[in-house]
DNA sequence: GTCTATACTTCGATAGAC
DNA sequence: GTCTATCGAAGTATAGAC
């Protein structure tokens, strides 16, 4: 649906409107999605607030575009990740991202009352823990085993879960055994994911290395 | 600290001071923290909005009052789940509970930007982490066994984190292999946690059964 | 596409009568 | 402790000239 109700204004692709969503990313990451505002963001993004509305009919709308934008650099990280030399690994480093980490939670603030960005966050997710659960067949099957229980599914639920956990209390200030848990972590990626390129300790060596360089 | 920078007005315990409390924290469940507002937590308390500043200095302030009377409560059945017959399935309840979840994300959020809400929270999650590791460890020691690797409070980090989990899960509609780990969760409840009570299947007898209804 | 100007609403917080 | 009344600032969004 191009033109729901209002077909007042169109919004192409402009500079000012990645300025906007630029400044809108930055707001939300430094302050909260509170501090998103007609005048802040215009403000921020050094254009006149009358922009914003021309632009994005809503805030709301500034949101999703600002979300959006986010999660398809993401879900690319991600499938990078999954057809990476090293899936584990690669997973592992997406997810625990610092940066990601106040915007999620902002967003997930937000789409707890918000209709719009509560469905476009539930696709996100369901596309993002599918490359998390591929990248884990990836390397299930190269050690040539098969999962049961838990199935395959249930133990990507589990493993993604950790990087995240790690995040939020790292939001909250408990460090509590974090060095222990990362060290565990990676010795387990150490142990099961595939080899790293030049390591002798491979074993299983039909892994084709298509790496792509970032 | 009774009166540390403006004394203009006290604020002792009273019946509308309740009635802001409960107004404010049921907006934040409902539509997130950005519509406690002085004149929307009033009419939702049913008093003169001018009372809200009356009894709390500023809207922070009342924000700290909802999440200190949250904190009390949650902290005080976590302490129950410690004490009680089984304490893993006790604080694997206390932690699922759905209707804190989305205040806890608030204040997640919320903590993100507010210094005073920040500290508060910090120390409020390193006792309720406490007390977890005290639940794990009443069990362990009933078990007879030793934890090394990973620790203790590794392992109180480990466990904690997959009830949270799956309710981010739940906030964002991510529902597949829910009932399996869940079903994962309730065996190994079974297996490792203390006896339940009338349960023939114990294999260590000295557990104090001291428990409290609520 | 971008600007000025503005309509309308709601905000936090306070003063002062009762 | 509670009320009426209000200040000044900030919010979303739009109209219309350029």
């Amino acid at each position: 649906m191009p033109a729901p109700t209002k077909p007042r204004r169109g919004a192409p692709e402009s500079k000012t409107r990645i300025a906007l969503v630029n400044a809108a990313m930055k707001l939300i990451v430094d302050e909260g999605y509170a501090a998103v505002t007609t005048r802040r963001v215009a403000a921020e993004a050094g254009v006149n607030p009358a922009l914003v509305h021309y632009h994005f009919r809503t805030i709301d709308d500034l949101f999703l575009a600002v979300f959006r934008r986010g999660a398809e650099a993401n879900l690319a990280r991600m499938q990078a990740a999954v057809d990476g030399p090293q899936p584990l690994r690669g997973v592992w480093e997406v997810m625990s991202e610092p940066r990601d980490t106040g915007l999620t939670l902002e967003f997930l603030a937000l789409a707890n009352h918000r209709k719009a960005i509560r469905s476009e966050l539930a696709a996100y997710s369901a596309r993002f823990r599918e490359l998390q659960e591929q990248a884990l067949a990836r390397v299930v099957q190269a050690h040539g085993v098969t999962l049961d229980k838990p199935s395959l599914p249930a133990l990507t639920l589990l493993l993604s879960g950790l990087p995240r956990i790690l995040a939020m209390d790292d939001a909250v200030g408990l460090h509590r055994s974090r060095g222990e848990v990362l060290a565990l972590v990676e010795e387990y990626l150490e142990r099961y994911d595939l080899p790293a390129v030049g390591d002798p300790s491979a074993d299983d060596g039909d892994a084709e290395p298509g790496h792509q360089a970032d």
